[in-house]
DNA sequence: TCACGTTTATTCGTACGCGAATATACGCGA
DNA sequence: TCGCGTATATTCGCGTACGAATAAACGTGA
């Protein structure tokens, strides 16, 4: 499924959704999705939006309605969506909900080296993070309960969403946090000795060099 | 916390964790990362590979031990970790591990133009979704179940970690779902209605203009 | 009213990420 | 032993993302 976008940076299908309810320059499709705090729902580079928008009219997903200058200000160009521009944002929308994306957060990356660093040390980091998402949660929380009293929750979706999934993480790593520390985590005499003596298992040498052919 | 790092390519990071075992070349990293599956756990791209070996030589966080020609081959050059690197390793780590870093899955970004859609495809597509991640965990434990007999736990703490995140996200999609299907969404009526008629209702019209000052 | 910070609005330069190309060597079947 | 597919190993060129620079206009407090 998942195909090739004429223009990939996901800051296009917010500029998009922006031109859908009207004409607009670009300084303005900014100060719109800064109003509908798009920040919070993907990475958005401002740096980026200039040629973003350059790109779609390439593409025609949108096009020029006019271009004016007021004064000595540089000129504005205010640009419509078309329907290839509507279609796409429909489309990009449809593949977005329905296709899972192998999504591959730093905090895996994290755990996949996490054999580099002591038991210990690992314990102490972790109780970090959990107290970190703890009071990201809070906070999120907090806010849903405030905005859910004046937006509909249609637009709140992906805040509840955030929440979920925090709240799995930090369910998880207080788990994993509990073996660590009641020392139940299997493996970890040895992971404790090789940092201790600095000397790897036999059993992990074997391991290290697995699948690696003689070069 | 967050540093800039001098290579901030995770890349970086596993190149790092496999010339810790041992000096290379840079064929053979990706020999021993591929032989590691550390493709499961962050996001790579080999052809970035000689750039960022080039650049952890630059920053002296890696350095050449020896550089050797077998017949017509291109040369090979082989690097060892200096102490700066295993440094910059362990460091980094440390960060991963204990600073949560917001990110922004596609889905979020989804969810937050959900709205561009009919309510009843979009019933469609996150069944669709649903069954693709059911299918997801569904392998992914599997192969967690044969592995775990070979290889510490220590080392597969990520695809727990992932399964983890994929259960809750299938169990937030269901039960949003069974409000959809069952239509105690709130606001699901004036959802469907916009997309019948095609025009906003006020409230979200107003919503729309919110904290956008007349350009 | 004038100095100065902020908002409005866009352009520019470049680092670097990465797809694709390149080129040799090796294994193995016919 | 010859041909061909695959593995070995690295270089190159292009696009684009984005930080930083630019600059006018506006607001406001003294």
């Amino acid at each position: 499924m998942a195909k090739r976008r004429k223009v990939a940076n996901l800051l296009a299908l917010a500029v998009l959704s922006a031109v859908t309810t009207r004409p607009m320059h670009p300084y303005e499709m900014a100060a719109t999705l800064r109003g509908w705090n798009k920040e919070r729902d993907m990475e958005i580079k401002w740096g980026s939006l200039y040629t973003v928008v350059r790109n779609l009219a390439k593409h025609e997903l949108i096009e020029e309605v006019e271009s004016t200058r007021h004064g000595r200000r540089p000129e504005r160009t205010v640009y419509r969506i078309t329907e290839a521009g509507r279609q796409e944002l429909v489309d990009w929308t449809r593949e977005l909900l329905s296709v899972p994306h192998t999504e591959f957060p730093r905090f895996r990356a994290g755990l996949s080296v996490m054999a580099a660093l002591d038991p210990d040390e690992v314990i102490g980091l972790l109780e970090n993070r959990l107290a970190a998402l703890d009071e990201e949660i809070a906070t999120l929380g907090e806010r849903h309960a405030r905005e859910i009293a004046e937006i509909p929750r249609l637009f709140l979706i992906e805040t509840e969403y955030d929440l979920a999934i925090l709240r799995a993480e930090a369910t998880w790593v207080r788990a994993l946090l509990g073996e660590l520390t009641e020392g139940t985590f299997p493996g970890l005499r040895e992971w404790r000795a090789f940092h201790e003596t600095g000397e790897i298992p036999d059993n992990l040498r074997e391991l290290a060099e697995k699948d690696i052919t003689d070069v």
